[in-house]
This record gives structure tokens, sequence and C-alpha cells, in this order.
RNA sequence: GUGAGUGUAGCUCAGCUGGUAGAGCGCAGGAUUGUGGCUCCUGUGGCCGAGGGUUCGAUCCCCUUCACUCACCCCA
């Protein structure tokens, strides 16, 4: 085979399709518990909307994004974050002006053109959700909360940390960062090589340093939480108690930054030990500018994106189990195998999976209705030809059974629901 | 963009100081001519990542290149 898959892009291939898809779909039954409702912008987008929406200054409109000019010459780009798709939507749409609160989730692939390595692809999907028109910290807590939950649906809680800051607001932040940058330059000759420049062009940085002397060196640097306006503080205490009174367990973690330049007030990381080196499985934060900057109405809104690669990455093993249904085997005859045709049209009619291999010998037929998990076997021969009936075979047990063909499909469903029953 | 590691069967990997390849799993068939799993037997399967060099001879040594993996960076 000469070609191949373009790199950091993968195949999902059909076992690893069923934990997707089981993923997916707790994702989407929480979001309908906590009122929201999806809405699926297109994967590309005008360039200028993410310039404008992460900040033309950070690494991902740098040097990720995969940004072409199309046929009619306009600059386009493969989405690499769903927010600022999901805010020009809504402001194209006016969907704020129907219902002054929207809460929406999108779940699908970004693109960001980066080294692949454990946790990190150029294609990667996420489940994403953004709450707009509501300012007050009870809708960070409740976001959060609800990001904790899908997480927590397909891992169990386990080894997972809910990190939270405030990065504080437009009025605030500059004096951080300015106090910030006059304590690392009193101590630069402590940090790495990669922090003397962070500390110019993104200070917040440097917190979040993984070289242990930049971690000690900035122990005691000014932190956030400090220098907060009243406002910001006050916003940050209400986000902590709404989390208690939500039974959410968080670290304050005042290192916490986020690389996109749109957030303000409360951010928040959900992490796990088993990831590596990318430990996030879901990170997001407030952003109460985003909106207005795009031409939008001047209101504020807080969003997340959970990882779906690094969540099924740490699901346990077994969590989704494919569907039951029946495999249908047929004795190698003409008869026989169109009997098996008309057999598994009226199961299927009924809604009840049919698989076969008609085509195989009668014993490979019975090894496939075994690897392939399916807990009756039909069995269609001369003898049942010659009786009108079927013979079902529990591939659990090996009891089988052969009964008058009109009670198939009923014989069928009695069996199956008694497996559910057990397992449950 | 930077650094390190690894490329041998569909998958996971062995292959000694250079003599043109092996196992397990899988897949197919049989033992069991109408019955899966367990066991046993048989079979299938490879331009040893690609190109060049050294050598009588290279999967093995050298160079180049590509791919993958991990880490840095950044992020979900």
């Amino acid at each position: 085979m000469d070609i191949r898959a373009v790199r950091g892009m993968n195949d999902i291939l059909p076992e690893e399709a069923v934990l997707w898809r089981f993923v997916e779909e707790e994702a989407r039954r929480i979001f309908a518990l906590y009122g929201f409702e999806e809405l699926r912008p297109p994967l590309l987008e005008r360039t200028e909307l993410f310039l404008r929406g992460i900040g033309d200054e950070t690494d991902v409109v740098e040097k990720q994004m995969y940004t072409f000019t199309d046929k009619g010459g306009d600059s386009v780009t493969l989405r690499p974050e769903a927010t600022a798709c999901v805010l020009r939507a809504v402001i194209e749409h006016g969907i704020l002006n129907k219902d002054p609160v929207a809460k929406l989730y999108t779940i699908g692939p970004m693109f960001r053109y980066e080294r692949p390595q454990k946790g990190r692809f150029r294609q990667f999907h996420q489940i994403n959700a953004e709450r707009l028109g509501e300012d007050g910290p009870l809708a960070d807590a409740e976001t959060l909360a609800m990001a904790y939950d899908i997480v927590r649906s397909v891992l169990g809680g386990e080894g997972l940390v809910m990190e939270v800051n405030s990065l504080g607001c437009k009025q605030c932040r500059p004096a951080f960062t300015e106090a910030l940058k006059a304590f690392l330059a009193a101590r630069e000759d402590l940090l790495c090589s990669d922090c003397r420049r962070r500390m110019v062009s993104n200070p917040l940085r440097v917190l979040d340093c993984k070289v242990p002397t930049c971690k000690e060196a900035v122990m005691d640097a000014p932190t956030l939480d400090a220098t907060l306006c009243g406002g910001c503080r006050e916003h940050h205490e209400c986000v902590k108690e709404g989390l208690d009174a939500l039974g959410v367990r968080y670290e304050q973690n005042v290192h916490l930054v986020r690389g996109l330049d749109y957030y303000t007030r409360t951010t928040f990381e959900i992490v796990s030990a088993s990831l590596g080196s990318n430990s996030a499985v879901a990170g997001g934060g407030r952003y109460d500018d985003l909106l207005g900057l795009l031409g939008g109405p001047p209101v504020g809104g807080i969003g997340f994106a959970i990882g779906m690669e690094r969540l099924v990455m740490l699901a346990p093993e077994g969590l989704a189990k494919k569907g039951e249904g029946c495999f249908v085997a047929a004795q190698n005859t003409h008869e026989a195998r169109l009997e098996a045709l008309r057999l598994m049209m009226e199961l299927r009619g009924n809604g009840i999976p049919a698989d076969s291999a008609l085509g195989r010998s009668f014993k490979a037929q019975m090894r496939r209705a075994d690897k392939g998990g399916h807990p009756v076997c039909v069995i269609v021969g001369e003898e049942e030809l010659r009786t009108g009936t079927v013979s079902l075979r529990d591939m659990r047990t090996g009891s089988q059974e052969t009964v008058p063909r009109a009670d198939l499909v009923s014989r069928i469903l009695s069996v199956l629901d008694k497996g559910k029953g057990e397992k449950a």
C-alpha cells in the first residue's frame, strides 16, 4: 500500500468506533439533562474569524492552522477550535435576539498542524459547549459541573482533578501582567531559556512551565488572586461556592493559564495523571469580551472543550458493548440459503439485527456466529425445511431448541430480553 | 520548528560475532460428511520501510531518506 493516511489523522476502526459512539451518546444525554441544544457549524470558516477570535499572536493562529486560498480567492481555515465558529453562527443567525440566553453544544473534528504525540493529533475531536448570555458566576459553576459530569460518565471520576482559576478581566489583568513581568525580570537567571523568551511574549505561560527550576523560581510569584479587582474576586468566590453546592470537588490552581487569548475570569481544566504530558482531558473558561469582539451583542459567555481522543484513551476496558442480535446459519443447500434470506428479512423487519455468512461452510458459519458475539444462532437445514421449523441455538449455554417457523421472532425476542436481564 | 527512540508476516515481537527469516496471535482447512468456544494437526502469509555504500555475501555494519512513536513547544 502506497497511500497512507495523512500524518496526525487517524482512522477510527470498527472496534474503537463502538466506544466513540458510546462517548458521544453519553455527552448528548448529559447535554440534554442540562438543557443544551446542538448546533453544527461547518468545518471550514473564513480565516479572519480565527485571527480575531483566538488572537493573532497565539500559537494556534501563528503556526497551527490549516489555512488555504479557495478557488474563489478567499482565505479559509479548517477550524482549530469550535468556540469562534459557534459564536459566529450565533451572531449570524441572531440567535440571541430571539432568546437572550443560548446553551449550545457541538461535537466534531478540529484541525491543528502540530507534531503528533500521545494524546495530540492534527485532526482531533472535541465535545464542545458554549453558554451565552449569562454573566453570573453560577452559570460558570454549573457549566463546569456539566463538563465534569460528561468526563465522569466515561471515566468514573477516579484520578480526575478539576482545576480552577481566575484570569481576571481587562481591567485588572494588565496590572497583574506588569507585576509578573517585574517579578520575572528580577529572577531571569533562574529561568529556562524558553521562559526567558516567554517572560516578554507571554509571561502568564511561565507560571505553567514544567521545568523544575522554573517551578521553583515562580513559587512565590505574584498570584492572580492577589491582584484581582473586586468584581473578579467576588465572581471567583461565588463560582467556588456554586461548585460546592453542586458537589463538584475542585482544586484552586493559581498557575493555570489558557493558550487562547479570549479567556477572562473563570478558567478550568480537568486533568488526569495517566495521560502523560498532555494531561488535560477538558479545558475552558469564560470569555466576556469575545462575542462583542466578533461583532455580536456585548454579553459574556462560558464554554469548554473535551478532547475525545483523550477521553477514549482513558476509558476503562469493556465500557461499550456491541449491540446484540442473532446470526443465521444455513446448511449448504440452495433452498436452505434462500430460506435463511427470508428469515433474516423477517427478523430485521422486527428490529432484530441479523448477520450471516451464507457463502461459507456450515462450520465456518458457526464459528463466525461465535466470534461475532451473537447470543443466538438461527439454524436452517434440510430437517427444518421439511418440518417448517427453525432451530435456535443459545450460543452462551449451548442449548438448542427447535421451534415452529411462525414463532421465530417472538422466541428470539424473549431470548435476547432474557440475556439483557441477566447482564443488568 | 527542536531532540531522542523505533521500522522484520494482518497484529505483537524474536532473529547471537554478517551466511538471503522464525514464534505467538489471527486467518483458512481438517480431526468432528448438520453445530461455535477448548485441544491437537495442517496450511496461508514477508521486495526484513526505501535508496545507496562496504563485503564473495547485508535484516545485521556505514551513509542518506521516509515513516511511526515519545518528549520539548503548545493544547483538548
